[in-house]
DNA sequence: CCGTTTGCCTAATGGTCCTAGGATGACCTC
DNA sequence: GAGGTCATCCTAGGACCATTAGGCAAACGG
């Protein structure tokens, strides 16, 4: 019976449905398998295990968040590009907390080119500020990881005791802006 | 008391151990049990349950993070300060990937003091720059984020494709400590 | 010593992942 | 349209895991 119009593809989007609403962790065959009605069993006609639907949501996570990120970047730059950028990424993960876990897998070769499009995104931004290209790579780095840092942080509740945590996203995008803009000669390896 | 000498204390010792060697989600009752030679259910007498357990992982790793911090800053100040810090942050969770990610559960109750000491141990960092209180919370939010973001890329592989990490690590906290020394004022109205 | 507590046990339930093998319909070829 | 192939679902069952219930015997407190 080709009965249920069920492909990988909507399997994924519903493993990434299930994702946001119960937590990454709770993407499993069975829960899949019962969203649509059918066996556990089924859905490896379609899957190879967990860890390939896993993956899949990651790759599909990761594909939208670079996709939203570079929209936000169109006809931007300098500031307006670094802010908007960041915000398109804390955006997705607030909207998207499960989601942006699977992205957190450790990177794979089916991963990896949506991986360097993150980095490619990010090199764009830098564009719009006057670095030495050697300085692009440890730039690229220093932002990936206070975006990534924070929405983390933030969700797992690393913030609560104190503040309001969109007033500190704020300030501290003006302060990397001003840290890209004068940013600090490398004194250790001179070019 | 029974035969061997069993204790909630050993059990989290060993489920650290665990965590550090077949990862953080391989922390499991059966496993545990499995390295103490005992049944599952013998466990119940100790732990309330998985989660409880877990926990208790989460706990140690943030009680041991914050003590190796701690002592990484004694005596010392300013980018002295900041860069031992840091560098205990990333040794730990190189030499402790199990426990590092443990302590990245969801803040709950429990530890929430461990939170709060790791937030303390960075306002102070902070003594050695002259910023203003009210931009406390957004530095230490910031570098956070950062070592956090770092650290976690780092594991998961997402800057594998180019460039020696360490070098990177040592011009971020390079830029960091500039930032930090050279923090721009906080404008009501950016720009 | 004797009773209570403690630390382990066996037994059992139910959830999960996954494989093997079978049935049935859709579709294609003749 | 008959027969073959393939895709998509099924049932059955093994292995592993978390957890509860209830038992037994050693340790301990009086």
């Amino acid at each position: 019976m080709g009965r249920a119009g069920i492909t990988v593809g909507r399997l994924t989007v519903a493993a990434a449905e299930l994702a946001d609403e119960l937590g990454f962790e709770n993407v499993t065959v069975s829960a899949l398998a019962r969203r649509f009605g059918i066996r556990d069993a089924s859905l490896y006609s379609h899957i190879r295990n967990l860890r390939d639907l896993r993956e899949r949501v990651s790759r599909l996570a990761l594909t939208e968040l670079a996709d939203r990120a570079g929209d936000a970047l169109a006809g931007r730059s300098g500031r307006d590009a670094l802010v908007a950028f960041a915000d398109a990424y804390r955006d997705y993960a607030t909207r998207h907390p499960g989601r942006y876990a699977a992205g957190q897998l450790p990177v794979s070769p089916a991963t990896a080119d949506a991986a360097r499009r993150h980095s490619d995104l990010t090199h764009t931004i830098l564009r719009g500020y006057a670095l030495p290209d050697t300085e692009h790579v440890h730039a690229v780095r220093l932002l990936h990881s206070t975006f990534h840092g924070y929405v983390s942080l933030e969700r797992a509740g690393g913030f609560d005791h104190s503040g309001d945590t969109t007033a500190s996203w704020r300030r501290v995008l003006d302060v990397l802006d001003t840290t890209l803009r004068n940013w600090p000669p490398n004194e250790a390896a001179p070019r």
